[in-house]
DNA sequence: TTCTATAGCGAGAAA
DNA sequence: CGCTATAGAA
């Protein structure tokens, strides 16, 4: 072997890399090259420790890393492809898992089972609710949802009888579905590996080298997947970093990167803490403001990019004039960078309106990532649940949500129908359906409508077998004039969507030509999409400002990046400044966001902003006065001398640190709690003193409107 | 059964 | 403010 596995790479990296066998935790700061490492010690595990590819499972955290780390081993071992090697998600790891075995589990899901999104989860919530008459339930169904998630995540029992039932009856609908949620993938994989024996040796034996990517963002279940799969050959390679773990809502828990030493003996930290991304300044500022975290094995980050410039703050009077400054500021440093070298970081997804208005205005051309996904959008999952429905005739929710879609005149009373026969017979909907139809029990009016949706189905399903995908579709789109259905409507949205489904086309094209013509695996992929997984879609080949929140920016990096919203009620999140260990995640997350930036990096707020429409005062965050001044440098903005924000500034750095002042005001953004209502938020306020009526969004009871004096409101 | 207008609610992050 | 669920008319 002439090449040298590790050149270009430094002390650090050379020694993880290189590292023998055994229990390793490689924590790597932000910018130090740890997709590199993971990539070298593969190729090295390859080469030269002749380790078959068959041996070696590789997690990464989007679907989007996944492919990059498949890209840099094929081009480190000079391949085309290497078979049998595992490079992919959690959930696409388990999904690919229960496929081959899932069976064995007799849970009444077969291999063809459908992957449920949240957004179907939620619809089958709603079915539930309504047929079971749950309505005076005060729960919503992506309460519920996410409640469920947490259950299943944490694996406890059901205290409340209510949802417990509602629970039961979902988990009976799935299965009826023949279809698993994004919790099931992971949940059912685990009952794999622990309840049948040979699946869980089949592994166990095959996966000598399992290597973990952004191993800080592991939940419960994954955590223990990774150690029943690894406990033959006790190889684990963890790379990750506990000052970015920010996915504490779906389960993630620092502690599992940060007890990991203690947890197993001999494990052996190499620490990565070269930083190649960013200047020094910046590197600096962020250090400083995640040193305020005591959650964490603490690391000391550097870098030989000096010289660079300070951070810059810029305080608007609202978010139009904030989003005025991000603009006017990318058209001036467009000279010298091209658009797709900026970035829009931000906390919630609604931020964005105000960015994208004013781009349009200014012209400057964007791509939102994240937010409402391809995916996720109506027309698409139409005509999906189509195809889904034909592989799966069992999936209850792609029938119900296709039936009359475009309109064919099958109404509430035929629908009431065929559900009677399927729940009277327990047989599937679609099935309900053919026994209806052969025995003439189905009233007139919707007989004929049920016979071509029927055939369209049967039809569908032939045509899959006959042709490519992307052909099955285009067929689809004719034969059920989906076009004219959505021409017909008074959309304002109606041409993107009809360029959507077209999209979809040549999307399902590029899969063909890329990775063979199976519907079954595309449909997969697509379920299991990331946000980050669009960068590699169309539109982002145009050069255009990629605007996100600061989580589908994780692993990313940009020459020049804005965060916007740098307030209190943002960083941190109104919702997460109750608990000392919500308050670290939410500074983990704006520091995230500013080790994104390369050479330059903008933090941004505003003194006021529309919220649900009316406008809200705000103050800065509280994370800035974390920040040492001496790397911050105060800027006006394009109109000059605005002297107001420079005062805004002064004041709040002088009276800096009071974190605590959780206002004593009722206030728009306040959380307080009522005797009967409990726990709300301050929406807005009329009048004033004795007259002073509040208006609170209380998360069981919905919005009230409340007088002050009577209302005995506590601030928390 | 379908169409249309509007009330009312909502948005924290996402595989 | 923007989306959607729903009520009521056609």
């Amino acid at each position: 072997m002439n090449f040298d596995i590790t050149s270009g790479l430094n002390e650090k990296q050379k020694e993880a890399v290189l590292n023998g066998d055994g229990r390793v935790l490689v924590l790597s700061g932000a910018g130090s090259g740890k997709t590199r490492v993971i990539a070298h010690r593969i190729a090295y595990l390859l080469l030269e420790k002749g380790v078959s590819p068959y041996s070696i499972l590789s997690v990464t955290f989007t679907n989007k890393a996944a492919n990059e780390m498949k890209e840099r081993v094929l081009k480190l071992l000079n391949r085309e492809s290497v078979p049998f090697l595992w490079i992919g998600t959690f959930h696409s790891v388990c999904a690919r898992i229960l496929r081959d075995d899932i069976e064995k589990l007799k849970i009444g899901i077969d291999k063809h089972f459908t992957i449920f999104d949240r957004d179907d989860s939620k619809s089958l919530i709603k079915k539930i609710l309504k047929e079971e008459k749950f309505s005076e339930e005060v729960y919503s169904a992506s309460e519920i949802i996410e409640y469920f998630s947490l259950q299943k995540r944490g694996g406890k029992g059901y205290k409340n009888t209510v949802l417990n039932s509602i629970y039961e009856i979902y988990s009976k609908r799935l299965i009826e579905s023949n279809a698993v949620d994004f919790d099931d993938l992971l949940l059912f994989t685990l009952k794999l590996l622990k309840e049948i024996e040979d699946v869980r040796k089949k592994y166990q034996e095959r996966f000598k080298y399992i290597l973990v990517d952004e191993y800080q963002d592991t939940n419960d279940i994954q955590e223990e997947l990774l150690s029943i799969l690894s406990q033959k050959w006790k190889n684990t390679f963890l790379v990750g970093d506990e000052d970015q773990s920010i996915y504490g809502f779906r389960g993630s828990k620092v502690r599992h990167i940060v007890e990991f030493p203690k947890r197993y003996e001999g494990v052996k930290i190499i620490r990565l803490e070269q930083n190649y991304r960013s200047f020094d300044s910046i590197l600096k500022a962020a250090s400083a403001l995640v040193s305020h975290n005591t959650e964490r094995l603490g690391k000391n980050l550097w870098t030989d990019r000096r010289g660079g410039e300070k951070i810059y703050f810029f305080s608007g009077l609202s978010d139009r004039e904030e989003a005025n400054f991000v603009a006017d500021t990318i058209n001036k440093l467009s000279e010298n960078y091209n658009f797709s070298n900026f970035a829009v970081l931000m906390r919630t997804n609604a931020q964005s309106r105000a960015v994208e208005e004013t781009f349009l205005n200014k012209k400057i051309p964007y791509q939102i990532v994240g937010g409402l996904k391809f995916y996720e959008r109506k027309e698409i999952k139409d005509i999906l649940a189509y195809i889904k429905l034909a592989i799966n005739p069992y999936d209850r929710v792609s029938l119900l949500r296709i039936i009359n879609t475009p309109q064919r005149g099958i109404g509430k009373t035929t629908i009431e129908e065929i559900e009677t026969i399927s729940r009277e017979r327990e047989i599937p909907l679609f099935n309900a359906i053919k026994e209806g139809l052969e025995e003439k029990t189905l009233k007139l009016r919707g007989v004929s409508s049920l016979q071509t949706f029927l055939k369209i189905i049967e039809e569908t399903l032939t045509k899959i077998k006959e042709l490519k995908p992307s052909e099955v579709v285009a067929w689809l789109i004719n034969e059920i004039s989906y076009e004219d259905y959505l021409e017909s409507h008074n959309d304002p949205n109606k041409e993107s969507r009809i360029e959507n489904i077209w999209q979809l086309v040549s999307a399902l094209k590029e899969f063909e030509e890329k990775e063979g013509a199976n519907f079954e695996s595309f449909l997969e992929r697509q379920a299991l999409q990331s946000d980050q997984d669009e960068l590699n879609g169309e539109s982002s080949k145009r050069d255009s400002v990629k605007v996100m929140t600061i989580h589908s920016a994780k692993g990313l990096e940009f020459p020049v990046v804005f965060i916007i919203g740098v307030e209190d009620g943002y960083f941190p999140h109104e919702f997460s400044k109750m608990k000392e260990e919500e308050i670290e995640e939410e500074r983990r997350l704006l520091y995230v966001g500013m080790t994104r930036a390369m050479d330059k990096l903008f933090l941004t707020n505003s003194r006021t902003r529309y919220i649900y429409g009316n406008v809200v005062e705000r103050d800065p965050s509280p994370f800035l006065a974390e920040i040492p001044q001496k790397y911050i440098e105060k800027v006006y903005g394009v109109e000059a001398g605005k002297k107001l924000n420079w005062n805004i500034l002064e004041d709040f750095f002088e009276e800096g640190k009071e974190f605590g002042r959780e206002n004593q005001l009722l206030k728009p953004g306040a959380r307080v709690c009522h005797k009967t209502y409990g726990v709300g938020v301050v929406l807005s306020t009329e009048g004033s003193g004795e007259n002073l009526k509040v208006n609170v969004s209380f998360s069981r009871f919905g919005r009230k409107k409340l007088l002050a004096k009577l209302a005995k409101l506590e601030i928390l």
